[in-house]
DNA sequence: TTGAAAGCGCTAACAG
DNA sequence: CTGTTAGCGCTTTCAA
């Protein structure tokens, strides 16, 4: 990397202002009260030179480091952005910064990822698992190193999560359909090793156990929605509400229900993207903010190893399920 | 946060393989040669103990953090992810981490997300300016702190960069268009503050200086794209080819076209996020690894003052422009 | 090749 | 309220 300047140091604010450095310490972080001259001599010194504290210094002295890791399971999912964005505000509102780790869809990056915040000496984790079961060995082996807790999807449920209920918002679709006339549905999922997923799912499933069920399974992109939705009309003909895991299958099926000219089939998505705003697909909010909220506040307390949150979704109706 | 066992030192390594500290250190790291069986004493204490090393006391000594910041202006916007994405990949391939700083497109939090990375002693800063011309001083000041390099957006040709170079793609798409028949073209733009909108704008404008120019402004938003076709349709009845500044635009334009009964205008949207492929709609590709990839390894040269890169991108061209 | 010791920048314990 | 000093964990002179 290229040269850059040496910075000033709180001993050269000490020097420069006279005091000694615990003083300047105490007068820039107010950890103990100085007089009030005194305070000012200090900072009036430390702005002058341009100080501003190593946090480097500080983290090794106080073995925290103010910051927070966090583990998504795919940056390319429209979900996670929004998530990203929603700690990030939670974060900063409480000094935090946040250390972003994409575990790319894969649970040997997710567990090179925590390791990598744990070598950082990130003060806690909050971690969304890629895997129902292949990210369960990676949390419990960080679990020993730094305090954890799952966002929005849980793996495990002993151990500490914050999360949205995946289920009502299925009811609320389907009654919502019911209610409207619709009266044969489906379900296009995404593999059922996504916890939040497989609850839409399970949701699904357990309300269609007096009717026909149908569901087929996809994966997470728009493509496989058409292909899913092709297989879905031609096994099912008399569909007439298709439910879809996520946004990006709502899309697809959107899409590919027009190209077979039953666009009057309703359609839903979830996790209310961009994208369904876009498209005037009915979709799933989940509360990122508070998810956010809970989870940083969660890590911050003393006895979060008991931390087990559940918040609401919404959902939007929009003109897809007209 | 929760209690947590304390970690092992290279101190305690260094008792349990009844060797100095330094030794250890350097069997660890080898940065300097030690005698075979030493090696081996030193790795299998380690490894037994569950050392690893502490970036915080490694940082502090060598003044370096092996980190990355990244200043992004909007993670909602669906390109940026994918360029978050690029660079984590990139970096990892250096053993790099990156912290990730989203400006959320406000040039205050932007300041304020760069001096936050400063503080964390960031190796090094790759930021994509939230505007064309508020973005300055906050740049300008994070130079004397840290090397930096713009990459994708640019905002200021004497500092160092990595760009695609976006009106290639706007000129190959009016020519393609024109040699499939179109002949009245209309511009959405987006707020001409973002340095990739302002030339892919500018090229649009240099290509009509023969014809008539259309061009209205939008913000980044379906919605504000559904409105500009709205505009356009009615000023301009003739328009059959609609070049939009990014894909929400395009996705916009799309749906309101098919409003209108005008589905058979063609559209073009610019970045290919998901959503593009999703709907079919002619894009391009920005290349966002090699951008990463180049602006790495820029601020890992010693000459990196020096860099000026721009490198091309492809149109994707789907059935939105059939 | 190995070890002893200094010291990165900071905060906190201890004196005064 | 202020100053002196130790020491967080590590790497790297400097000596042997």
């Amino acid at each position: 990397m290229a040269g850059v300047p040496r910075r000033v140091t709180i001993r050269e604010v000490a020097v420069d202002s006279g005091l000694s450095i615990a003083t300047v310490s105490r007068a820039l972080t107010g950890s103990r009260p100085v007089g009030p001259e005194i305070a000012q001599r200090a900072q009036e010194s430390a702005a002058r030179l341009g100080y501003r504290t190593d946090s480097i210094g500080r983290s090794l002295r106080t073995q925290r480091t103010n910051t927070l890791g966090l583990v998504i399971p795919d940056i390319a999912n429209p979900f996670f952005p929004s998530l990203v964005q929603a700690v990030e505000r939670a974060a900063r509102d409480q000094n935090l910064s946040v250390l972003i780790a994409d575990a790319a869809n894969d649970p040997g990056v997710e567990q090179a990822a925590l390791r990598s915040l744990i070598d950082h000496r990130v003060d806690a984790v909050l971690i969304s698992p890629s895997h129902l079961t292949a990210s369960r060995a990676a949390i419990t082996e960080s679990m020993a190193a730094v305090p954890l807790v799952q966002i929005d999807r849980v793996i495990d449920n002993s151990l500490p999560y914050v999360r949205a209920n995946q289920s009502r918002p299925v009811q609320q679709l389907v009654s919502h359909l019911r209610a409207r006339g619709r009266r044969h549905f489906a379900f296009i999922a995404q593999p059922d090793t996504i916890a939040t997923s497989f609850e839409r799912e399970s949701a699904f499933r357990e309300l269609m156990t007096d009717v026909p069920l149908r569901v087929v399974s996809a994966e997470t992109s728009a493509g496989s929605g058409r292909g899913a939705v092709r297989e879905l009309m031609s096994r099912w003909p008399e569909i007439d509400a298709v439910i879809c895991a996520n946004d990006l299958l709502g899309v697809g099926a959107l899409r590919e229900l027009r190209t077979l000219g039953r666009a009057e089939v309703a359609v839903s998505g979830y996790d209310d993207t961009l994208i369904a705003e876009a498209l005037g697909l009915t979709s799933v909010r989940q509360p990122v903010d508070e998810l956010a909220v809970a989870a940083i506040s969660a890590v911050l307390t003393p006895d979060m190893a008991a931390t087990r949150r559940e918040l609401e979704c919404a959902v939007i109706f929009r003109e897809s399920t007209g």
